[in-house]
DNA sequence: CGCGTTTGACCGGCGC
DNA sequence: GCGCCGGTCAAACGCG
């Protein structure tokens, strides 16, 4: 019953998460503002970028998927934030040198997907985008993950 | 052996 | 009506 959930870091404890800080947040509000975010409905039209265009407009029946970006300084683009993640599919992006690659939870009834981009300008940045919410509890500790937490810039849509 | 990853092709929607 | 873009699925392969 207890599975051992082994750590999946790939990377030293030492350089890879450091983040420069252009503005830290306050790490009284790190951990607590990723736990309170709540699947606040967003109006059709919002867009995390409106660099693209997305063409997904539709706000019609059932409640719309609440969407929140990431963005981190990492060194590597596989982010592991306690839940697992089956890529199933990679395009690359206009206005970007590198491609998107869409991941989504492995985890059954769970349909929520995260989307991984890099910016042209500063490879150093990843964007990470999630799309619904887990119905399920975290496969592994989440010691790591407030770590990170306190490493990454939470932008709210609003 | 299992499953996670990779690449290509296909489909839908929107724009013009 | 056609073209274009983005997004998703499927099959196959590799690795653990």
């Amino acid at each position: 019953m207890d599975n051992n959930y082994s750590m999946l870091f790939p990377c030293p404890p030492s350089s890879s998460y450091t983040i420069p800080t252009t503005g830290l947040m306050n790490n009284s509000q790190s951990s607590n503002a990723f736990l309170d975010l709540k699947p606040s409905n967003n109006n059709d039209g919002e867009d995390v970028k409106g660099d693209e265009g997305n063409v997904k407009k539709k706000g019609e029946k059932k409640a719309k998927k609440p969407k929140y970006a990431f963005q981190t300084r990492s060194q590597v683009d596989i982010l592991d934030d306690g839940y697992r993640w089956r890529k199933y599919g990679q395009k690359a992006v206009k206005n970007n040198k590198f491609p998107r690659s869409y991941y989504r939870c492995t985890h059954q009834g769970c349909n929520v997907k995260k989307q991984v981009q890099r910016l042209t300008k500063d490879e150093g940045v990843v964007v990470t985008t999630y799309e619904g919410v887990h119905t399920h509890p975290i496969e592994k500790t989440t010691d790591n993950f407030e770590h990170i937490l306190s490493q990454m810039q939470i932008y709210t849509p609003f």
